[in-house]
DNA sequence: AGCCAGGCCCTCC
DNA sequence: GGAGGGCCTGGC
């Protein structure tokens, strides 16, 4: 099925550029697992074409420019956050790509998956949780699962976890999926509160600092104003934002300065930021 | 062969 | 409150 898109979008950037996990590319194709469905797409002049199953496509095709966030105004947020020289090379280099707004429940535990770790791994270690915790799903000759219900990760526990090669991160993993199969945190809700509320709540989890938590809320539950500082974001604050004296403040300290710096869309301004950081890492033979 | 990686938490000051 | 050290595992 052929999905008419007016935006600006990088599919491409959008995918690989470490938002989520379960994405592959396949020639042209990328082939992930959203709403349930085996979904492959591929850009084309004008939209992108869906292949996806069990489901029909008509019913997919409607979701899926909210999970791409083609509902973001791209230009409106290049016009908020190009303030220097820096994030306009980005904004030049990546234009189209897009924050994913993600299903929260899948989004928070792969951020929490993520603490001293990296993308190749974090991917096999969702890959891995779904596979054995989650319902298979095939479209033709293709086996791929389903991200496991809180309640079916609950049931895994964290001994089945460590494994998987989760290491330390499968107590906080387990312990996350039993908080909200109980619902002792409900997820969805928080997309309708403040980011400070939102934010209060997820690092309530065991294994959700302040860098966990942003990942999700800007992932996932529609806070653009989210901005994580891992390692990478970090070094380039440090290096082109922060004077001498500023580069040595706390990781929560320099996300309250980009958020003042940056504005409503700092999360669009710390994708961009950390893309450009990881591919010149890569570039650079280092990942 | 080590070294270190998309942080978090606990201890001690 | 904030600085420092330990943590699973694996990829280089």
């Amino acid at each position: 099925m052929f999905v008419p898109i007016e935006q600006p979008l990088d599919l491409s950037n959008t995918l690989t550029s470490g938002q989520a996990f379960r994405w592959r590319p396949d020639g042209e194709w990328f082939e992930g697992v959203v709403f349930a469905n085996i979904v492959r797409l591929r850009r084309r002049p004008g939209g992108i074409e869906l292949r996806c199953a069990p489901d029909d496509e008509a019913l997919i095709a409607p979701l899926l420019g909210d999970y791409l966030g083609l509902r973001d105004d791209l230009e409106a947020i290049y016009a908020s956050i190009a303030t220097d020289d820096l994030i306009k090379a980005a904004i030049a280099r990546y234009r189209g790509m897009r924050v994913l707004r993600q299903e929260p429940w899948e989004c928070l535990i792969s951020f929490i998956c993520s603490p001293v770790s990296n993308v190749p791994r974090i991917s096999r270690n969702v890959e891995d949780i779904c596979e054995n915790f989650g319902r298979r799903i095939t479209m033709g000759d293709r086996v791929r699962s389903r991200f496991p219900t809180p309640e079916e990760l609950a049931e895994a526990g964290e001994k089945r976890l460590r494994g998987l090669g989760l290491g330390f991160r499968a107590a906080s993993v387990a312990a996350a999926a039993r908080s909200v199969a109980d619902g002792q945190i409900d997820l969805v809700p928080l997309r309708e509160s403040s980011y400070d509320e939102a934010l209060d709540a997820l690092t309530a989890l065991v294994g959700v600092g302040d860098k966990v938590a942003n990942c999700v809320l800007l992932f996932s539950l529609d806070k653009p104003e989210a901005f994580p500082v891992d390692v990478h974001v970090s070094n380039v604050l440090r290096e082109s934002y922060l004077r001498g004296s500023e580069a040595k403040i706390s990781t929560k300290a320099m996300r309250l300065w980009a958020q003042e710096h940056f504005g409503r869309y700092a999360g669009y301004a710390n994708q961009y930021l950390f893309h450009g950081r990881r591919q010149l890492r890569i570039n650079a033979g280092r990942t």
